[in-house]
RNA sequence: GGGCGAAUAGCUCAGCUGGUUCAGAGCGCCUGCCUUACACGCAGGAAGUCGGGGGUUCGAAUCCCUCUUCGCCCA
């Protein structure tokens, strides 16, 4: 028996079973959704196709696998959808990378070229991240591993797009986008994103036409002031009244421009008239709108002053960049324009400004707004319904208080720029008759003109990635076909994700749900976790090399550990806070915790017979005070960690089982029964002497087998969703597995009402304390720890000494006792310790004790127990407390004041009894 | 400018519906131990005016107001 054990090394090393479990989860096709059961499920946030893994993937993933598992080993037929996003703006960006070596821009190349070779990219580096996902235990259903530009996903796309067409919610709208000069493409408001920065104001002064006195205006991009077609100022503002309906000479650009009056003018801002921009700034656009106001534009699409020939789409009127400005980029334009300003006398001062830039939420570039003609979504009619379902209650956030941003965006919601300036995506299925000028929205690709048979033309733009993404929960299961996936697992039920991506997914996920899926929601819940930092708080990223990778983690502690650490040290929602320079502090709490389990299991194994009796098969009169009270425990994990994982509170339930394990099983239970498993283990010799009567000692050896197999059982299920490997890799090693059961499946345990057991709980308590009491007599007087001592426990406020008679053996062991006594007043010299209901310990230290010492120390507890009472006495002379408090609380407080009194009594008494003054 | 989050032991953080010695965990630190599962360990210990102020309440780390510092989101 027990030789199992002896294979295992005394240290977990889980690079020698992390892999070969992962393909045994997968060889016997677990991570499936079994064929029958209530459906479970998640689709995960599909990571680019050309991530790479990081901790921000590492705790998203973790927390979906823990769910999934959790759900999984509770009977639901649990499906994890994985699968990656084309990621257009990106993967592009990538591949012109690569281009970029090779001396080639995508222009050189051309477009089919081009898009073969992001696909050829992909085809080669796409699945790595899912690989990666792989290393970290993840269990998705790799069987339904999704693209978003896969055919049958593409189609999916078209199809959303045509209907919204057909609806009339698609639109071209003329108007000011965001626009990245480096990725030459529009950007919806959610992709451009803001960032404080310290900016200039200018004060310009535009001088009247009649030549008569001047308007200042104040602006932080001088530059712009090429595009000014008016200056307004808020029609109530006096400062105004002498100017408006004149006109102004636009300094450079040399051009008549009127002031106009406008009621959006801030008036607080600057000198109260402002310049107009509309081709270059979206509230100016919307002022130019109201007056009637050209709207030319000054900057070329890749940024730089210029306004292109005749031709130039948006060119009109007359010339505007002067030829010495031409090309330049932004910032040296306004150096430029600034020196030319001064040297006419124009700027009239300058001062420090803080403002919000914009940039590029791919590539960081400061993002220009721009004047162009895009493809919209009208978004109020599909956010009413999301915001309904919200407010009904069916859609839920965790934790909660995201709900409030969720309604804030739905009721400010915005049209959705939708067109993408590039080549990688889903190209927009928008086709135009170059004859007759027909524009419709296609599913198929027609070759020619439905009304009047010319040539079509379909748009060069592609869709937003986001397009494609917020139909991620239904295209990935078939969707618009009726297949059985879509039947079965639709709607599903967590989303896991964070922040960040709200807007972007999460929410138009919920539009996309309810409109195209007879109006039922993606999900219920959404949980929304923290974000990765470092121990500056700051968001680990790859550009302040601040980052920590899994991978090199998982190499170094193993995937549990890295799971552990991210399920541990994040609380609903909070951040996730970990040190890149000391990834030992980190990570090395999982590694020792999985390492605990190990040698717990090592230890069991090593202890149990081939077939071990369950706890049904024991008889309940064999049970020790002990068996009790760890079973006990048990059922309180239980509860306790389910309830937790229920609330989505993984942190709680991953501490609650360490607690069990560690500070419960390992180190009172398995302690306490060690010389029961004796008996059998140990050579005869020594079994003789500590245990004549054999069968007895067999029985006790007997349950304490089966309580360990119990308990060690329970645990390792209710720890497989936060460290499945080590969990997977003990339990099958436990007696009466056969090979084909599996952690992964196992059933999730039960409550057992008939093993809970208060007064064992209690009673076990007390015999901790004594021991802890007797420990920390010794360690005060330097007793070395081999050295045996005799010891009494007088048990007091009517307390019996059953409790310590039952574990007699237990206490003399593990306190280092030659003798306990349990029935007589403690005579001779030693130290003294009261428990908290005046129960008191005596160990006998003839030789070692010191008067003085042991006067200080009970003193020190006197004082600190007179300082209690004190304020328990005031709490219960309280006539309001006593007349308001519940009856209960008050009983309870009244019943602590007895105990603590009976416990400074006992102090006083050995205070006397020693002389102490 | 609006909204949200955080501030608790040296560090990273729990503490949910106010009440059980409610002030906790891990790491670090100090002391002693290789006690035949584990030194990635065992035993013992030190360590916090729960950011400041005010309020509600019989009772506040917990609820309310306010201030300070840090961070995030939105304009």
């Amino acid at each position: 028996m027990g030789q199992r054990a002896f294979e295992l090394p005394p240290q977990y090393d889980p690079r020698q079973v992390e892999a070969w479990l992962y393909r045994t989860w997968q060889d016997r096709g677990v991570f499936a959704p079994r064929e029958a059961g209530v459906p479970y499920v998640i689709v995960i946030p599909p990571p680019n196709v050309t991530a790479v893994l990081h901790m921000g993937h590492g705790l998203n993933n973790t927390i979906q696998d823990v769910l999934i598992r959790f759900e999984r080993m509770r009977g639901r037929a649990a499906l994890w959808l994985p699968g990656t996003d084309h990621a257009g703006i990106a993967t592009q960006n990538v591949v012109e990378k690569l281009l970029a070596k090779e001396g080639k821009t995508r222009f050189d190349v051309g477009r089919e070229t081009f898009v073969e070779r992001v696909w050829a990219f992909v085809r080669e580096t796409g699945s790595t991240i899912l690989e990666q996902l792989k290393v970290i235990g993840s269990s998705c259903d790799w069987s339904r591993t999704r693209f978003t530009l896969d055919a049958a996903y593409s189609r999916a796309v078209r199809e959303v797009f045509v209907r919204l067409w057909e609806e009339g919610l698609i639109y071209r709208g003329h108007r000011v986008i965001h626009w990245c000069p480096r990725c030459l493409t529009a950007l919806s408001d959610e992709e451009a994103e803001f960032q404080e920065a310290t900016g200039t104001l200018y004060y310009i002064r535009y001088p009247l036409a009649t030549g008569d006195g001047a308007v200042t205006v104040a602006t932080t991009r001088p530059e712009t002031m090429l595009g000014d077609t008016a200056v307004v100022v808020h029609p109530e503002d006096p400062r105004g009244a002498p100017f408006v309906g004149k006109r102004v000479r636009l300094p450079i650009a040399n051009l008549e421009i009127p002031v106009l009056a406008d009621e959006s003018v801030d008036r607080e801002f600057g000198t109260g008239f402002v310049k107009v921009t509309p081709a270059h700034d979206a509230n100016d656009f919307e002022i130019g709108v109201r007056h009637r106001l050209e709207a030319p534009l000054i900057m070329t699409e890749d940024g730089r002053m210029g306004e292109g020939d005749a031709t130039t789409p948006g060119r009109h009127g007359p010339r505007r960049v002067p030829p010495e400005l031409e090309g330049l980029d932004p910032f040296e334009a306004r150096q430029q324009i600034v020196k030319m300003l001064e040297a006419q006398g124009l700027l009239v001062k300058t001062e420090p400004h803080q403002h919000a830039v914009r940039r590029c939420y791919r590539c960081e570039s400061v993002v220009e707004p721009r004047l162009s003609d895009q493809w919209f979504v009208k978004m109020r009619p599909l956010a009413e319904p999301a915001l309904a379902a919200y407010r009904q209650g069916d859609l839920r956030f965790v934790p909660e208080r995201w709900g409030a941003t969720y309604e804030h965006w739905m009721e400010n919601i915005r049209d959705w720029n939708i067109s993408r300036q590039l080549w990688w995506g889903h190209r927009i299925p928008v086709f135009t008759c170059a004859k007759c000028n027909h524009q419709w929205a296609d599913r198929t690709d027609p070759s020619q003109c439905p009304e009047c048979g010319g040539p079509v033309e379909q748009d060069p733009d592609v869709l937003d990635t986001w397009f494609s993404s917020w139909l991620w929960p239904f295209s990935t299961m078939g969707w618009p076909e009726q297949t059985p996936d879509l039947q079965r697992f639709y709607p599903g039920h967590t989303m896991v994700t964070a922040p960040e991506i709200l807007f972007f997914w999460v929410a138009r996920m919920v539009m996309s749900g309810l409109k195209f899926m007879d109006n039922r929601l993606p999900f219920t819940t959404v949980y929304l976790h923290g974000t990765v930092r470092d121990t500056q708080h700051r968001k680990m990223s790859k550009s302040l090399g601040n980052g920590i990778d899994p991978l090199d983690v998982v190499r170094l502690y193993g995937a549990d550990a890295l799971r552990w650490t991210a399920v541990a040290n994040t609380a609903l929602g909070q951040d996730l806070i970990l040190d890149p320079d000391d990834l030992e502090t980190t990570f090395a709490p999982g590694r020792n915790f999985a390492n605990k389990l190990w040698n717990i299991g090592r230890f069991i194994l090593s202890q149990l017979p081939e077939e071990v009796s369950s706890i049904e098969q024991i008889n309940r009169a064999q049970f020790t005070l002990a068996d009790r009270w760890i079973l006990s425990r048990a059922q309180a994990m239980i509860g306790d960690a389910t309830a937790s994982y229920e609330q989505f509170r993984l942190d709680e339930a991953a501490k609650r089982c360490f607690e069990f394990v560690w500070s419960e099983l390992a180190d009172w239970y398995v302690e306490a029964v060690k010389p029961r498993l004796a008996t059998e283990a140990v050579a005869p010799s020594a079994a003789a002497q500590r245990a004549p009567a054999a069968p007895e000692a067999t029985a006790s050896a007997a349950t304490a087998q089966a309580v360990l197999a119990y308990c060690f059982d329970v645990a390792l299920r209710l720890l497989h969703p936060v460290v499945p490997f080590i969990t997977e890799e003990l339990w099958q090693r436990l007696p009466g597995r056969t090979r084909d059961e599996l952690l992964a499946v196992a059933a999730w345990p039960e409550r057992r009402p008939d093993l809970e057991d208060r007064e064992a709980d209690l009673q076990f308590e007390r015999v901790k304390t004594a021991i802890e009491l007797i420990r920390s007599i010794r360690a005060e007087y330097h007793i070395p720890p081999k050295t045996r001592l005799r010891a009494a426990i007088v048990p007091r406020g009517g307390d019996r000494p059953a409790a310590f008679e039952g574990e007699r053996e237990t206490i003399l062991r593990l306190a280092q006792l030659e003798s306990l006594t349990l029935d007589g007043a403690p005579s001779g010299v030693g130290a003294h310790a009261v428990f908290g209901d005046g129960s008191e310990v005596f160990v006998a230290l003839e030789g070692a004790i010191d008067v003085q010492q042991e006067c200080r120390r009970l003193s020190g507890e006197l004082t600190r127990l007179d300082q209690q009472l004190a304020g328990l006495a005031a709490k219960l002379s309280n006539a309001n407390f006593v007349a308001r408090a519940p009856a209960e609380v008050v009983a309870r407080e009244r019943e602590k004041e007895r105990a603590w009194r009976d416990q400074r009594g006992v102090l006083a008494d050995k205070l006397r009894a020693l002389g102490c003054s």
